[in-house]
DNA sequence: GCCGTTTTCGGCCCGACTGTTTTCAGTCG
């Protein structure tokens, strides 16, 4: 059982204990771990195989050890099942309607019969549920709203579709008279792969001028609410983007409280209370004298709980604190650090650049290396290499190398791993490249056995330098293949080989957890464009980002070593 | 149910909005 089922019987058990009306304490309790296990690096099942104390995790006691460990070994969760048993089956399905808490929820069940979305959209209709005492037909018709807005609501949306429109968005109110500070907050500050809505703040002389110049944004389409500090709008694509103005003097503790994430600030303020200091997203209160520190700048926030600077992609509640109280938070790595892109296809395969003009930008990008990685004959629709192509395309990047100067191109392949587990060309062709990655492209729908044991023969094959997005996934179109990752983690670990973390936008895999996993075991990771045009290379900034919540410094990255490291970790002859 | 630089017992994050009230419960982020 996987730590994002383990999760989700505990939320549904919070769900009910609230239903039950239980001590709000230990409804928390079981929230707080249910956040705590869905992020965790470490699946839970491996911990136990290992006699790992779950207690390690935080919000983790003794009752809910016991509980997880018999849900794990088991399958099943005797308290969980006499639970259930005391409600109606689809009742907690209506806490998930905005606005329906728990007691709407028991009193929507208790006095009208309805534990389904449908029976209570029907209940709405027929004025049901507007003659519940201290419920009434606003109440009514919010909840139907919901309802409807919760049927049409999309998926959230993937960080490389939003992140550019934003960029657009608070370019434009920049450039408004009076702005001084302008950014987002929330989920993308954090850098999460996909995000619900978008919060964006700032300050300014003359909020109201931010707010209409945001308003008449043409990128800017149906306006949910707008005030004079606050707006709210849907913009192309979906999104719905929040803008709040702020007073200068509050920026930073209201852009804290607004980047999260929630647990985050939850641990924060717990730290706050014992300090004797109350935290709220005005400032700092010492609650002895009652008197309000405001922060314009969020670093100081930090500092005056005697806290080194959180970067946001480390907010998660996973010991960040801890840490950044014991002055040991990792340096993480940045996009300066990239000296380099080691996966990248051109016009002899699927890409639309030539070799050349894809070492130009690079080198425009102040790399000292990249590796050309076409894919291999196996993939018909990508015009891959066999091994004559392969060995022209060789020639040719030596010759380049010859006269280029200031970027150093290596050969290379995105070597296809067929169904078999075996590489769709001969070793003796693979010897000859300085750089082979290899990647599942193809019959996907292996059971998870097979799927695992496929990638693990391609890293133990000694010609493999490199293995690419592993799980194959394509964020809102394809679902991760079935593989067994700590197998592999641990078997890149083993034959000392590096993991790409795939910056794709659409791809973004290895994910955070996994890569945060990988590092754990002292995994080197490579992160890499996979790009099919100079345009793509631009997306190293998203790898960056996993890498950041990954907690990865540049050590942990191959591609931030410089060009004569990187050839001698990858036992590349030079000056052939 | 968890947890400890005031505590192994007695606390447990903080503020705001909404709708229904006549002082506040319920819900949310």
């Amino acid at each position: 059982m996987k730590n994002i089922a383990i999760a989700k019987v505990f939320q549904d058990i919070a769900d009910l204990l609230e239903l039950k009306g239980e001590n709000v304490f230990k409804i928390r309790a079981y929230q707080k771990v249910v956040r705590a296990i869905e992020h965790y690096p470490k699946e839970i099942k491996i911990m136990l195989d290992e006699g790992e104390d779950l207690r390690n995790i935080p919000g983790v006691g003794e009752a809910i050890a016991k509980k997880t460990t018999e849900l794990v070994t088991t399958g099943k969760l005797g308290y969980y099942e006499n639970l259930k048993a005391e409600f109606p089956e689809g009742i907690t399905n209506l806490l998930a309607i905005p606005g329906i808490g728990p007691k709407t929820a028991n009193r929507l069940s208790g006095e009208l019969g309805i534990s389904s979305v449908d029976a209570l959209e029907q209940a709405i209709h027929d004025g049901q549920v507007a003659k519940l005492s201290r419920l009434g037909d606003k109440t009514a018709d919010n909840i139907l709203q919901q309802i409807q807005a919760l049927r049409r609501k999309d998926q959230r949306i993937p960080i490389g579709e939003a992140l550019p429109i934003v960029e657009e968005i608070l370019g434009s109110l920049r450039s408004v008279p009076g702005v001084r500070n302008m950014t987002y907050a929330g989920s993308l500050r954090r850098f999460r792969e996909t995000l619900g809505d978008i919060d964006l703040m700032g300050t300014a002389d003359n909020p109201k001028e931010v707010i209409d110049a945001f308003v008449a944004l043409p990128r800017v389409g149906q306006m949910l609410a707008q005030g004079p500090t606050k707006a709210s709008g849907i913009v192309t694509g979906g999104l719905q983007v929040d803008l709040r103005i702020v007073e200068h003097d509050s920026f930073g503790s209201l852009l804290q409280y607004f980047t999260g994430s929630k647990q985050h600030n939850i641990s924060l303020r717990e730290r706050g209370r014992r300090q004797g200091l109350k935290l709220s997203e005005y400032g700092i209160t010492t609650i002895a004298t009652e008197k309000l520190e405001k922060f314009a700048v969020e670093e100081e926030f930090y500092h005056r709980l005697g806290l080194q600077y959180i970067p946001p992609e480390l907010r998660e509640a996973q010991g960040e604190v801890e840490r950044a109280e014991e002055g040991t938070l990792p340096r993480l790595v940045g996009l300066a650090d990239i000296k380099g892109d080691l996966h990248m296809h051109t016009d002899w395969s699927d890409g639309h650049n030539s070799i050349e003009e894809m070492a130009l930008a690079a080198r425009d990008l102040g790399y000292q290396y990249i590796a050309i990685t076409d894919h291999s004959g196996g993939r018909g629709i990508a015009h891959g290499l066999d091994v004559e192509r392969l060995r022209e395309q060789i020639a040719e990047i030596r010759a380049l190398n010859e006269h280029i100067g200031g970027i150093h191109v290596f050969t290379g392949i995105e070597v296809d791993i067929r169904a078999d587990g075996s590489l769709d060309l001969p070793q003796e062709i693979l010897s000859d490249l300085d750089i082979v990655i290899a990647a599942v492209h193809s019959a996907m729908h292996q059971s998870e056995e097979k799927m695992t044991k496929r990638v693990l023969s391609a890293i133990e094959n000694p010609d493999v330098d490199i293995i690419a997005h592993p799980t194959c996934r394509l964020l809102g179109e394809r679902e991760p293949v079935a593989i067994d990752m700590e197998a592999i983690l641990l078997a890149a670990a083993k034959y000392n080989k590096v993991l790409e973390i795939n910056a794709q936008p659409s791809r973004l895999d290895l994910n955070d957890i996994h890569a945060f996993r990988a590092r754990d075991l002292g995994v080197k990771l490579a992160i890499e464009t996979d790009s099919h045009s100079t345009a793509h290379l631009g997306f190293m900034r998203f790898g960056v980002g996993v890498a950041r919540r990954a907690w990865c410094e540049p050590r942990n990255i191959l591609n931030t070593l410089p060009l004569g490291e990187v050839t001698s970790f990858l036992n590349i002859g030079v000056d052939e």
